[in-house]
DNA sequence: CGAATTCTTGATACGATTCAAGTGGAGTGG
DNA sequence: CCACTCCACTTGAATCGTATCAAGAATTCG
């Protein structure tokens, strides 16, 4: 499934809470993995209006017979997502909520810049708050007050569904976010 | 690099907290992903007496121009890697972290189980507690108090580096352990 | 056996959740 | 057009979970 718009994959448990294991933007496959792995073991919610496009299985199946370089590619693509996958897991592990914020909020943005999705310092990110926390695995309330910290230190700002990095140093230096961490995309190879 | 072993796949973080991103037993392939993504963006450590096999990237790079089945097989093999990275992403973010432990002796024996490395219901598991500790994201203080927790009411055992599941069906309820989130393993396909 | 690691436990402080209540904005129907 | 409702956001207070500090016991290894 390819993507235009904001997309998540989620996991719930049985008392109900939700944790959001991926964010999907722009130009994404979302559910990629499903090909190999042939199971869907999670669901898939839109989070903005999204237009879709779908391939089949079946047409996947003969690329990997006949295009060996396209496989490379569809690969290296999940392979990314393993790489996000492993940034959250340090980020949800080791980092002060501030800082695993942070570090999100740059991530989106490397991400939608690639894209061409962002619009000088802002990007669209039509979220509720809740769902922001279920990302990143906190309470609502305690999501709200750490927005604030970074809010109330100016280095960004997220009103009507759009975010706007003011201090892009400073938030960098709050997430330890290595900026080539995303450099697959743009890298020769 | 394909294991026989225990070996995990690690972040460090600037002021030296390290997050423990995966755990490889007995024939993972560790870093197949850096195939793909033609970068290691994490170091490799083994946590027990260790026999590593080489695949070099060319021979691989081979096998995608003429096994397209194999080839799938590879892919697989890291699409796996990514559904249990999510796993453990929903296990930081909504579980507690009692839960979270259950979870991964129950993934653990899971594992360790297809690839014939338990006896009974027990299984090696030479870590030290600050190596597990680094695994889940807790202080290891923390991590040997939630650790007494499962001790004390009887479902499993740590001693000179062997875990033994003494009650399974418990673990697995506190775990909410999914008995076929593992299944890519041995399901016809 | 002795030294060094690893494990264990208690106490204190801090961070995060939950509960509770109130504010503000968008949409709806009279 | 206004009043009303619903939902998202915000904030404070109490409680619980987790980190950190500190010290001692047990184990492993040379």
């Amino acid at each position: 499934m390819l993507l235009d718009g904001i997309a998540a994959r989620y996991k719930v448990l049985e008392d109900g809470r939700r944790q959001i294991t991926a964010l999907h933007v722009a130009g994404d496959f979302v559910d990629l993995h499903a090909f190999p792995l042939k199971t869907m073991d999670h669901g898939i919610v839109a989070l903005s209006v999204c237009h879709v496009g779908f391939a089949n299985h079946s047409d996947l199946k003969r690329i990997t017979e006949t295009e060996p370089h396209l496989t490379r590619l569809l690969w290296l693509l999940t392979v990314i997502d393993g790489a996000i996958h492993r940034e959250w897991i340090v980020a949800m592990g080791r980092r002060s909520k501030k800082s695993h914020m942070a570090h999100l909020f740059c991530e989106l943005f490397m991400r939608l810049k690639v894209v061409g999705k962002t619009h000088n310092n802002s990007f669209s990110f039509p979220l509720t708050q809740a769902e922001l926390a279920n990302v990143l695995g906190i309470s609502l309330v305690h999501l709200n007050k750490t927005l604030r910290l970074l809010r109330d230190e100016k280095a960004l700002e997220w009103v009507s569904r759009t975010v706007t990095i003011h201090d892009w140093r400073n938030l960098v230096h709050l997430a330890e976010f290595e900026p080539n961490y995303l450099n697959f995309y743009t890298e020769p190879r």
